[in-house]
RNA sequence: GUGGUCGUAGCUCAAUGGUAGAGCCCCAGAUUGUGAUUCUGGUUGUUGCGGGUUCGAGCCCCGUCGAUCACCCCA
């Protein structure tokens, strides 16, 4: 028994998670890269300040947070925007607009651990930096369906739940209600759905409303409204608006949104939010003490939440098999069927290697059986049998089990020209 | 930070308060030049940890750590 385990809400990644893992960010990358997106880094370390700048100071409570041995405070990155802003606004002229931008990184937060919540987790964002328009959360938007797609995961599988904040804004003042309230009140509203109706009411008259009134925007405000006009006008032309369902209770906690909002959520399992995000006008201001007013917007998507949505989605599985499968494994296993051929069966080994070809082979004398199992365990497709026979080794096929023996001297050429055939059948199992 | 449930071998799980078990996995052999199946053998444990009650605790009680669920929060 281990005497020592992870710290709470961290996880192991063992070499089948590890490659699931990389399947993901594999993933995320090729799709930002296809939208022309740059991959950028920050560090997983910032001052406090960052966070409370942005968040005020009550948000040290769910951060990892502790001071150097200079008794700085630091904190470990419960989120990458500060970071990006704090980076877009220090050089954003050294950069043609719009940036596109995204990274892939831990991200820490000091909560309660529960499924589809732990306390390291890791985030894709894609930040679009410099651009005011729909057409930015547009994309962005599609960016987010993209990526579902490319996991496997279809159409009736997840919903990109979408709303904007000027409309809350706007019915605000419409209704005459002071300024001061708004963050109260997109609290209030982002609540609605899991609040008991009686504590909503009574939190929507301390600031002079009424539930009825609130329900009814909400249950008029449909993909027509104005507020979402070029969005749906870009995302229809890519075919992509019947992902979208306008959900005026989509606020988003953070108070630094400013319009467009959506969230990602599963269809069938109920599981928390695979990823969010919006528009945030006005934080590069707020980063900067105003010298850089950067219009952006982004989203990100955390790898728990959708780790768990692949597990349980069939029509993921296909993709993560076959990138394990090209990832897992070797290609050739060398046999030594004879410890006298040992040396040459090394340089066999290294010549392959250097060709490019994934090879393994037994380190100690093996039983030729052992040899072929481990070839076997190991996904090779061939076998190369170094024996008595030599300077002749023998090539086998482990998929149709046919050998042949040739010349030594050949074998890398006819190894590597034999993997560049298409598998047919499969590995007997 | 608050409350409910749970914690036994690497994994999945058994065991009236009375000597801790099974399957799978892993390793070796049967089988010294060819992958399967089967068979045999082997490691499997401070019953999460620490106290307490008892002649005796995996089981009951308290604490603690962890997992999970519901809150809080969800950047």
């Amino acid at each position: 028994m281990a005497s020592f385990r992870t710290v709470k809400g961290f996880r192991d990644f063992f070499p089948e998670e590890c490659a699931l893992r990389n399947y993901i960010f594999d993933t995320w990358r090729s799709v930002a890269r296809r939208y022309g997106f740059v991959e950028y880094e920050a560090p997983v370390v910032e001052s406090t300040d960052l966070y409370r700048k942005k968040s005020g100071d009550e948000i040290t409570s769910q951060l990892f947070c502790f001071s150097d041995k200079a008794e700085r405070e630091i904190s470990l990155r419960p989120e990458v925007t500060p970071s990006l802003a704090r980076m877009a606004t220090t050089r954003h002229r050294d950069y043609k607009k719009p940036m596109k931008w995204f990274q892939i990184g831990s991200c820490f937060r000091y909560e309660e651990p529960q499924e589809g919540r732990t306390r390291e987790f890791i985030q894709f964002n894609a930040d679009i930096l410099g651009d005011a328009s729909q057409g930015t959360d547009a994309e962005l938007v599609a960016l987010s369906i993209d990526v579902m797609l490319a996991f496997g995961i279809q159409a009736e599988d997840f919903v990109i739940r979408l709303s904007n904040r000027q409309i809350w804004t706007d019915f605000l003042a419409d209704k005459n209600i002071a300024l001061e309230h708004t963050s109260a009140f997109l609290q209030i509203i982002d609540k609605i759905e899991r609040a008991k109706p009686e504590d909503t009411t009574k939190k929507l008259e301390a600031i002079g409303l009424t539930l009825d009134e609130v329900r009814s925007f909400m249950t008029g405000t449909d993909g027509d409204h104005p507020a979402f006009a070029a969005l749906k006008a870009d995302l229809s032309a890519r075919g992509l608006w019947s992902y979208v369902k306008i959900d005026a209770s989509i606020v988003r906690g953070l108070a630094y949104y400013t319009g467009t909002v959506f969230e990602v959520f599963d269809l069938k399992h109920g599981l928390r939010a695979v990823a969010g995000g919006g528009r945030y006008d006005k934080l590069c201001s707020l980063m900067s003490d105003g010298s850089v007013d950067m219009p952006a917007a982004g989203f990100a998507m955390g790898d728990v939440v959708l780790g768990i949505l692949l597990s349980k989605t069939p029509g993921a599985q296909f993709g993560i098999t076959e990138y394990l499968n090209a990832q897992q494994g070797v290609e050739a296993y060398v046999v030594i069927a004879d410890e006298a051929q040992r040396a040459p069966a090394l340089a066999t080994v290294q010549a392959l290697r250097s060709a490019g070809v994934r090879v393994d082979y037994s380190f100690s004398a093996q039983k030729v059986g052992k040899q072929f199992q481990a070839a076997e365990n190991q996904k090779a497709r061939l076998a190369v049998v170094f024996g008595a026979e030599y300077p002749q080794v023998a090539i086998k096929n482990l998929v149709s089990r046919s050998q042949e023996l040739v010349a030594v001297e050949h074998l890398v050429s006819l190894v590597t020209e034999e993997l560049k055939k298409p598998i047919t059948g499969k590995l007997i199992a």
